[in-house]
DNA sequence: CTGTTAGCGCTTTCAT
DNA sequence: ATGAAAGCGCTAACAG
């Protein structure tokens, strides 16, 4: 592998001139530039990005912790990401925590210990001060999928409390009052807060609250059909139910099948997220959309502008859930 | 931050005895390890993965290339495959070649740029003469969910044409013998495969294979639903379809539903890659099982074997797809 | 605009 | 078993 001296002997000029024309500085001039690139494809020169990144402190890598690498919204997460990342030639180290907390802190240390330049974090598990402590160290990051007051600026969020809010308006709207309620794990601040958005809508339609009418789940597609059996065998009266997303959803829609009750006839749903299977679940399931592409968009964005320092529009840090309306929900 | 210099005279110890130990090489002396040790732990010292690498040529970063970061077919390999590597303190730089000949290439390039020490390449639309070309240089290689001849040991890839027969004979079994088929793309080796062995299959069950019944998609849903559609307008007699992957089968079976088909009453279905909503389709997906986690581990391992000299079993190359039977056929 | 000179923080012979 | 010293390949002041 040739290095930067051979290259600098071959042009004749010196190794900071090499330098200088491969980093694109200004202040070079055009016919030492036509000497280097020559040489450089002469020799078929590649620098040694480790060798970089010893000399100059910078890896041009920013480092992604997501849940998990599979499953339509991390996938979806770290696509837009990655995209956005890679068109401005940075890259992404990609770990997984899987929502557990000492998980997270390893992927968090080996992402820092990779000399990541900034992180992207979707961190569930991990507690807000011990990510407003990691805040005060010297490694820049924002946060996905979670609002936390003292870093707000540096937090990418959906409005989940107006997303429960409008998934249960919608079936309120639809002449629905004995709505059940699958959640996510209500310790998790956005299933907490669609939960609460799903008791304002009913709240405001007055339909009484009815506790019995809660399944607390865990986001996996099971948890939605342990739900639905749940409620069904306990013989309680709802002619909908909302889920707190797509995945448990689809388990309950299922396990409603499994008892032979037809959908959306003798039971409707609303699921959110709007993840790509949504359309081809039978009957099609209305949802919440999260715009998740976009979200990773501008936590990519975020980076770029403030560590990488290149020109961005505007950084928006609250997202809106909008209505998807398909075939799972009747009219009564 | 602490560097090796600092727990060197901390410690009272050489450099190089700070590295030995850092590095659980022999013959340290107990003492030794015992003051380093102590040194690091009251320095909070951590090393530098990039001087390391400088150094000692290797980055402890395996590269890996899939077509997309999202999906539940990539999804899960890369679940795989990152969970092995990280189980044995390796590391993963993920990066999407979009079934583009370009794009594969500059994430090839990329990732031998990041210095990884060997990758796992899923590409698709990149030549074998490319790839065998590439197994010349120097950096070290496998191929998942790809044949080439050439370098068959370095592959890991699924019987498809097994695949694709049991498929098919599972509709034969159940009486069908108008049979649609939806491939994938027929220039992708898998594709091919997978459609030869529904042609053996029909041979074997004396059913003569109709040109007319064949739709080739490209893998995704809407191919699928395309696919249906065009079967159906061009009104072909067919009482069963099978598809080359389930997105397109429930693409498929979506576009069947548009046309008021009930399944699998006056079309039957069955899909390939056994990809987890399949089970939460309605009704429930029959199709074929892709072990894509035992693959994506295999691969995995065959790097920890010969690049990492980990004890590894065994390395196993082909892998068998089997029959998951559930609701979408119908017995005729 | 160009060249000189120090390192960046660590590993790795080679002696001892 | 331990230490000294020579880099790994590049960037970044600084001086000119």
């Amino acid at each position: 592998m040739a290095t930067i001296y051979e290259v600098s002997a071959l042009a004749g000029v010196s190794l900071s001139s090499v330098s200088r024309v491969l980093n694109n500085h200004e202040h070079v001039s055009e016919k030492t530039k036509l000497k280097v690139n020559a040489a450089v494809d002469k020799l078929g020169y590649r620098p040694s990005s480790i060798a970089r990144s010893l000399a100059s402190n910078r890896t041009d890598c920013v480092g992604i912790l997501v849940s998990e690498l599979h499953g339509p919204f991390y996938g979806d997460m770290l696509t837009g990401i990655e995209s956005e990342l890679r068109a401005s030639g940075k890259h992404t180290i990609i770990t997984a925590g899987h929502s557990d907390k000492k998980s997270e802190r390893d992927g968090i240390e080996f992402l820092i210990d990779r000399n990541c330049d900034a992180l992207i974090l979707l961190v569930e598990a991990l507690s807000d001060e011990y990510i407003i402590e990691l805040k005060k160290g010297k490694i820049p990051f924002v946060l996905i999928n979670r609002y936390i007051e003292e870093i707000k600026d540096d937090c990418f969020y959906l409005d989940n409390l107006l997303g429960g809010y409008l998934a249960t308006k919608q079936l309120l709207e639809h002449g629905h009052k004995d709505i059940a309620y699958i959640s996510g794990p209500l310790i998790k601040r956005d299933a907490n807060d669609r939960f609460i958005g799903h008791k304002k809508a009913l709240a405001e339609f007055n339909v009484e609250y009815n506790e019995a009418l809660l399944y607390q789940g865990d986001f996996l597609t099971q948890s939605g059909r342990d739900g639905i059996t749940h409620l069904i065998e306990k013989q309680l009266p709802f002619t909908a139910v909302a889920c707190a997303n797509d995945e448990m959803a689809s388990g309950a829609m299922k396990g409603a099948r499994d008892f032979d009750l037809s959908i959306p006839e003798e039971c409707s749903f609303i699921g959110f997220d709007n993840v790509f299977f949504t359309e081809y679940l039978y009957p099609q399931l209305s949802t919440m959309h999260y715009p998740t592409k976009a979200m990773a968009k501008m936590s990519a964005q975020w980076i770029l502008k403030n560590i990488y320092k290149k020109d961005i529009a505007e950084i928006n840090n609250l997202f809106i859930p909008s209505l998807i309306s398909r075939d799972s929900i009747q009219r009564i």
